[in-house]
DNA sequence: AAAGATAGTTTAATATTCAAACTGTTTGAA
DNA sequence: TTCAAACAGTTTGAATATTAAACTATCTTT
């Protein structure tokens, strides 16, 4: 097997065990799959508009429209109309949002200290180094 | 930032950038996000049973029956009934199936493929290291 | 100003999901 | 051996999630 068809495998392995993981994490958290998705993104990525926010979660508008009335409902997000163009919403977090995606945000971190481990000391370095080249360059 | 979070938030980061990228190639095809889903899994790791394919999508069997009633429907997978085991059935994929999840994979192959040259042929090599132990170790 | 583009909402239909009740099968303990 | 418990999968009823397309309101361009 190729290198490119090994990484390919492993690249993909990889994510449906991460989806996963994820999946279950949320199903077992009090919010629903896409308001939990929403906060994420919105809590990685800082405040942003409702065609942005869609272009992250690869929904249509239509959907972040629903998605966002949830979590203003919910308490956790909230539309902040903008000076200048009036069409326009920024998302952003509320404090319970934040709490929220602080929540999920641990068992992240708690994730990242089960995975060091396993690698050496040389490996988890180059680990971030390599994700940070893929995040900053595709996508 | 530690190692820690630093690996953290770039994880994160990589995740969600693939889960948009993903979404978006799915939601681009004939199939349905959770048809997809489940022709990769059974691509990926080959026949299974309604229980082990749930466990892996990460959700109930009703679920699965659901998901694989649409799939034998459109003629992307087939039960077959076990010896021994009356109650259970293994799930896979027919040749219909097996091409869907051929054409979903070559897309994969593509990504790696601009993926690779953003690395130095070292990292591409301890990338493919560091994915085989977490794949092997975790989840 | 009128025409066209853009951001977001609404609508109607379909897909996805769960929890809980259910059917049939296997297992294991008395 | 038998029957209660456990197990695999299905069905049901209700809530969520999603899209495409039509729509409203607001910019932008000509």
């Amino acid at each position: 097997m190729s290198e490119a068809d090994q990484l390919t495998k492993e690249l993909h392995d990889f994510f449906n065990r991460f989806t996963s993981w994820e999946t279950s994490l949320i199903r077992s958290s009090s919010l629903t799959l896409s308001e939990s998705h929403a906060i994420e993104i919105l809590g990685i990525y800082g405040r942003m508009n409702m065609k942005s926010l869609g272009e992250k979660l690869a929904v249509t508008t239509g959907t972040v429209t629903i998605t966002v009335d949830r979590l203003e409902k919910g308490g956790y997000a909230r539309r902040v109309t903008q000076e200048g163009d009036r069409r326009t919403f920024i998302i952003e977090l509320t404090l319970s949002g934040e709490q929220a995606f602080e929540e999920h945000h641990e068992h992240h971190r708690r994730l990242t200290q089960e995975l060091m481990p396993l690698l050496s000391e040389e490996q988890n370095l180059s680990f971030i180094k390599i994700l940070q080249k893929l995040n900053q360059h595709l996508f």
